[in-house]
RNA sequence: GGGUAGGUGGCCGAGCGGUUAAAGGCGACAGACUGUAAAUCUGUUCUCAGUAGAGUACGGAGGUUCAAAUCCUUCCCUACCCA
């Protein structure tokens, strides 16, 4: 049994940025109520990219809305897409994929969306099981049914071409290509970032051009990385990865800047709307402190993929070494084939606690290096490593060396 | 096919024969401070070397010059205009 209409609608369109066109939707949800079918939910996922991140996890948790109502989803990996390369024209360079590596990140990717949905109702596709088979004609038919003007409304491709940045043939084949898995799978809605919308408008036009019901679409908002500036990117470096350590996990929520504590609570720990209001309501007038607000967020967002138990031990870990500034309760170890008193620069480059030796000095001279706790001055140090040895770099890093016996 | 403007350090972007390891910004790192890995302030930011020493570097390859990122030749790449 599906929940009423009303019901579904009111889960379905919390925190949703659009959905278009939302009468259309309305009718496809009464009509599965009606004839007892679930919908078909898609996603399109991309295995270049296997890291999932909390900026991903936006649109599965809404996905996973979608599964509770009892709809069925289809996360579909682009694996052939992937083979032929990159389409924002971000990284001209990245190399194309194996299918074995495609196969491989989807595999991963599937594995990570675990983490917000459940296996029930849920099937992954590869596109490749379908776009493979495609003719040089039939591509030729697909790309008829597109003009040059309908793709140049992507602002991303307006900007580029006005801008005089290139942009590639196959660019304009991606958002067919990804309209194709739409005809194929027959998807009823598909869901992606707001960054997606024109892709999923236009597997909602192939769709039509191919006889088969137009999807409906859902876009989610894009969540800015803990730079708090721009989208939150593996490769930006400014993500919170879902297969983080908890304190890892942490770490990165509690550097997010003040401004983006509430869409964090929001978006990232998922809080109701009205325990977030409440909150935002706090912060404004001061009776919340940023700073707890920020901890009780990332004890959240922990929790929702670590469990309470980790979240709470992440918390105490935090305390422990930016509060107190005391020492991890884990640290790494690290034996190496120095002869015991060794220079201090060669130590730390060897453990890849810097990547040159000039790093190495300049993390000295800037006062950055202690050694059982006793900061290191001199560059020519020697250090002896027979016994077991803390080394920390900067705040975070920490490391025990010894040498080995040789 | 013809013409024009370009290709500079992680990115953006100055420089257009020596004083340029290359302004400036962003990012990153470190320190101080703090409410945290927020904010702010300060410093650092190619590599190697016991410090002002050396080696690499301005799309690729050659060349001119005492001396080139800067001039010439050629090749590759990009955009725009014309056909």
């Amino acid at each position: 049994m599906f929940p009423s209409l009303n019901e579904q609608m009111d889960i379905i369109r919390l925190n949703a940025s659009e959905i278009i066109p939302e009468e259309e939707l309305a009718k496809k949800i009464e009509r599965s109520i009606t004839t007892n079918k679930p919908l078909t939910i898609k996603l399109g996922c991309d295995p270049s990219r296997p890291d999932l991140h909390i900026g991903h996890a936006v649109v599965l948790r809404k996905m996973r809305d979608f599964q509770q109502l009892g709809h069925n989803l289809t996360l579909i990996v682009g694996d052939f897409t992937g083979m032929i390369g990159d389409p924002t024209g971000k990284s001209k360079t990245r190399p194309p994929l194996t299918i074995e590596e495609t196969q491989k990140n989807g595999q991963s990717y599937f594995e990570q969306a675990l983490k917000v949905l459940s296996e029930e109702r849920l099937t992954m596709v590869f596109n490749s099981e379908w776009l493979s088979k495609m003719t040089f004609q039939d591509v030729i038919g697909l790309s008829a049914k597109f003009t040059v003007a309908q793709m140049l409304e992507r602002d991303d491709f307006t900007k580029r071409y006005k801008s005089g940045e290139p942009i590639s043939i196959h660019e304009f084949l991606y958002p067919l290509a990804q309209a194709m898995d739409s005809v194929a799978i027959k998807s009823d809605v598909e869901l992606g970032g707001t960054d997606q919308k024109f892709n999923l408008l236009v597997g909602r036009e192939i769709q039509r051009a191919y006889g088969v019901e137009p999807q409906c679409i859902l876009t989610m908002p894009i969540l800015e990385g803990t730079d708090g500036v721009e989208k939150m990117s593996k490769s930006l470096d400014n993500y919170i990865g879902l297969s983080d350590s908890p304190r890892e996990m942490f770490g990165r929520v509690m550097s997010i800047p003040d401004t983006m504590i509430v869409r964090y609570m929001k978006y990232g720990a998922w809080y109701s709307e009205q325990i977030l209001a409440e909150k935002e309501n706090g912060l404004r007038n001061g009776s919340v402190h940023p700073r707890n607000a920020k901890v009780e967020t990332a004890m959240k967002i922990v929790e929702i993929y670590h469990g309470s138990e980790a979240a709470q031990s992440a918390f105490e870990e935090f305390e422990r070494i930016f509060v107190k500034k005391d020492i991890p309760d884990e640290i790494e170890q690290m034996s190496m084939d120095l002869a015991s008193p060794a220079h201090v620069i060669d130590i730390i480059t060897m453990a890849g606690i810097v990547t040159s030796k000039s790093e190495a000095k300049r993390l000295i001279q800037q006062g950055g290096l202690s050694v059982d706790n006793e900061r290191i001055s001199d560059i020519n140090e020697m250090i002896d490593i027979s016994t077991r040895r803390l080394f920390k770099a900067g705040k975070r890093k920490f490391l025990y060396i010894t040498a080995n016996n040789i």
